[in-house]
DNA sequence: GCCGGTGATGTTAGCGATAACACCAGGTCG
DNA sequence: CGACCTGGTGTTATCGCTAACATCACCGGC
């Protein structure tokens, strides 16, 4: 029974395969001059020993780190989620692990506080998600030289910045419904401070004057069912609704319900188009017609990005858009005048 | 224009403050004997220096990394997804930084490397969502020595385990068909080899045999609403089915939109009960009554385990279990026969 | 007035890697 | 055939911190 003893280091692996710990190092990181037979009882004695590496001493030295630190809101709305979760995916592929700094709010100070935490932590590169303007504000307070890449931020911000091209996403969705007959189409929109909703605003609107249809003030909600319901609960009652773009799918929800509630029929009286195509958009009654952007093409773009900053310290193309693309179901409908 | 320098380093602060390094390190580790001056005056230095301690230095020395590293499926499922942003809160608060490895599919090679990959960061603590068989056989692999706690793991298995008390939920659920005058109660469950789906048929079971109801088949769906649909079409035709329990809200959904379908009113000619509570439950068309499970207290009870047996070795009661709560909206109703 | 204890601080020795340089054998070339 | 390169390897210094021990002033007690 003896006292567990300290993990093995690369003085242990190079004693047992006859060299110095130098050579153990050249054949990890893959260096040129080590002869094949020297490498191979290298690489046996690592396996003999269950040898791995120590990060933190490497760190050290090297003064770098393989961390890649995230900063995103404590939250369940859908699109931030998937576009986590397929960024942690894609940075693991690389080779880095993904640290993340949730948030309770997205504003100023807390964010701040988050990308200092990832400071501390000596992170190769971060991401922000950073889809608010006091978010977005936080960042000017990051000093350069620390690789950054924003995702679904502030377009007019200088700072390297990935997004869905929202306002494609919205025009197409517009248009497909003026070209189903409909003489306008209302607009329920997420929350004004949002890049994202605001994007889709300027997109429906563009879509809007391309075809010089009267352009219905903005009915504002944030991302919830619940105002969507409330939304919708207005919009039921003007006969003159015929065409209805949310600017996320669970708003879509709301006013589905809400316009069920007053009788009126989906698609027949009002035709109804979502954002985001959440998995169970396609068994909502009816199914909604919505627009799927492509959150694994974000989540590489993005990292791309952040490893042309952490190898170059620079970046060729700071800005890149991701276009969604429209899904069809049962939603729309010519109006039935 | 002068290069960038490195970084200050805690002799930097030192000399500013005018004390050895030593005495520097032991302001930043809150040891007692220090003049209350010195302390002063060595933190107005590090202030001055924009200080940051190199947490890779201390690792090396120390041994331990103030990392936790989490192992969770690539999946946006509302459930997993709630969990993991609790937990990352969570352990940001108590000062541990949480890395992420993302795993495609919950196979027993996957789950292993995604944990090997954590150990070769020398992370303090490892927690993985194991929600089905294949992820928990995984970790028999894992040696003893590595705190791990499982979160909706194996029951039957001995690794500490945090879950959702499925069981109960679901007995709940079943119990309040029962009381609105249902003779029975069809079950829509989730994959049969996810715990959570387990739990909950058990459950749904044990509320049964308690009235002496008379037990029907089980539908067997994933977690979709694609397969809550499908098996609500099946539900639909049969005029004897007047409840139904679903193992989560999606399925709860996909019943919904077929049940609307075939002419069958919820909750007028059928009842139905959902589980999860995801946000936009209660803007279904009817809003759904359902299970919600307190996510917040799994993770607290999750990183309460994990820092037990970091810091002590050994964990006093390795099983927590964390009862959720019956959510009633307007899905459920008397059988109208 | 000397001794031992104690509080405040400094000094030294690693932790486990990489970087830089030193070294040595063997081949090439004028 | 000696100078010179070059591939393969070892040696030493170093990264920034903490642990352990050393030092020193000052205190009270006999």
């Amino acid at each position: 029974m003896e006292k567990t003893s300290r993990d093995p280091a690369m003085t242990d692996v190079a004693r047992l395969a006859g060299v110095s710990h130098q050579t153990v190092s050249r054949v990890l990181n893959n260096h040129p001059n080590v002869r094949e037979q020297t490498r191979l009882r290298v690489k046996a004695a690592i396996k003999e020993l269950d040898y791995r590496p120590n990060r933190a001493a490497r760190a050290l030295v090297t003064g770098k780190t393989q961390l890649i630190g995230v900063v995103a809101q404590n939250s369940t709305l859908y699109g931030p989620a998937s576009l986590l979760s397929a960024f942690e995916e894609a940075a693991g592929e690389a080779g880095f692990a993904v640290s993340v700094g949730r948030v309770k709010v997205l504003d100023r100070d807390s964010i701040a506080a988050a990308v200092e935490r990832h400071r501390d932590q000596r992170v190769a590169g971060i991401v922000v998600i950073a889809p608010n303007s006091s978010a977005a504000d936080a960042l000017a307070d990051v000093p350069a030289g620390v690789p950054l890449v924003t995702v679904d931020g502030d377009p007019d911000r200088s700072t390297p910045l990935v997004t869905v091209d929202q306002a494609k996403g919205a025009f197409d969705a517009t248009k497909h419904l003026i070209d189903a007959g409909h003489e306008t189409v209302w607009h329920v929109s997420g929350p004004a401070d949002w890049f994202d909703a605001a994007g889709r605003v300027q997109g429906w609107r563009a879509a809007l004057d391309a075809t010089s249809a009267e352009v219905p003030p903005v009915v504002a909600a944030d991302w919830s069912a619940a105002s969507g319901y409330r939304a919708g609960q207005m919009l039921a009652r003007m006969p003159e609704v015929t065409a209805v773009f949310c600017s996320n799918d669970h708003l879509a929800l709301g006013v589905l319900r809400a316009m069920s509630e007053r009788g009126r029929s989906v698609p027949h009286d009002v035709s109804v188009v979502g954002f985001d195509d959440v998995p169970e958009a396609a068994y909502f009654i009816p199914p909604l017609t919505t627009v799927r952007p492509d959150f694994a093409a974000v989540a590489h773009e993005t990292l791309g990005l952040l490893l042309e900053q952490i190898s170059d310290g620079e970046t060729t193309r700071p800005r890149r858009t991701v276009a969604p693309t429209l899904v069809k179901r049962n939603s729309v409908a010519p109006p039935s005048r």
